[in-house]
DNA sequence: TCCCAGGCTCTCT
DNA sequence: AGAGAGCATGGG
């Protein structure tokens, strides 16, 4: 890794194409910049990410920023070429696997996937990364030229009617249904990354809006349980037209990432 | 215009 | 327990 005074620079990463990872619909918050590199915000942090050769390069952060915070999230030290490998037992998931090898499941801050897979349900996705545009700017921090997320504890504090300008139609009780369970601790969202994909599933399905879509999607995107395998109508569709209804044996340790590599194959596949 | 969207809740059998 | 309507909003 090489680093100057306002970037670093990744050598030699495998298995990582920044279109297939933050255009695939696991997060909502990147946008590719006019030179083809993406500028996001995670963390209350924003950055710009670029590919040169096999060279990622992150600028407007720090090795100790790196360390702590990107690294992880972008899940840098998970070996996909392996995990590729061993889905072999498929045909259709292998060629699904090949065709998305770029991809990497983010691990994104447990609160933001929640809420933003709150907004998801029964919507599309540049709808979703509308309302969630919104939802930054009329309720997120202000730093310097972006917005942060909002917090639990902000949106806890407001009414259906407070989110109305972020336009999110029926989700918005549910958004303010989690922020308050997550604020007065009634669901710890720490504490979900260590009880087991199974409590920490029926744990978010108490909020109101959550049923088993929306919390493995939080499972899988915010708290690191790689066996999450959130099912949506596109994953259904899929599932019953190649793969006789269920995924198969050898994808189940790592459901999430297959999940995620049908998912993109079936949508670009079908794009006219 | 119309159909549908990374679903869930509620009601009625 | 299973099926089906309704839900807010707007992209394509």
């Amino acid at each position: 890794m090489a680093i100057t005074e306002n970037q670093i620079i990744i050598k030699d990463v495998k298995n990582f194409d920044l279109a297939q990872t933050l255009d695939c619909g696991q997060a909502f918050r990147w946008k590719m910049c006019d030179d083809g590199s993406w500028s996001g915000i995670a963390h209350g942090k924003k950055i710009r990410i670029l590919k040169k050769d096999n060279d990622i390069i992150i600028i407007g952060t720090d090795q100790q920023e790196f360390e702590t915070v990107w690294k992880k999230y972008f899940d840098l030290e998970r070996d996909y070429g392996k995990i590729i490998e061993s889905v072999g037992c498929n045909e259709t998931l292998k060629a699904a696997a090949l065709f998305g090898n770029g991809i990497r499941i983010l691990k994104q801050e447990p609160w933001e996937a929640l809420c933003s897979f709150i907004i998801s349900q029964n919507n599309n996705i540049p709808r979703i990364k509308g309302i969630i545009e919104r939802l930054c700017e009329n309720f997120g921090d202000r730093k310097d030229d972006y917005y942060t997320f909002p917090t639990y504890e902000r949106l806890a504090a407001c009414t259906a009617e407070d989110l109305a300008p972020i336009r999110s139609g029926f989700r918005a009780k549910y958004i303010i249904d989690a922020a308050q369970k997550v604020a007065n601790k009634s669901i710890d969202l720490n504490q979900l990354e260590k009880v087991g994909y199974s409590q920490a599933q029926s744990q978010l399905m108490t909020i109101k809006g959550v049923g088993p879509k929306v919390a493995d999607c939080a499972l899988l995107y915010g708290l690191g349980y790689i066996e999450a395998f959130p099912s949506d109508v596109w994953i259904k569709r899929a599932l019953n037209e190649f793969f006789d209804g269920k995924i198969p044996d050898c994808a189940k340790p790592f459901g999430g990432i297959v999940q995620q590599y049908i998912f993109y194959y079936i949508r670009e596949t079908s794009k006219k």
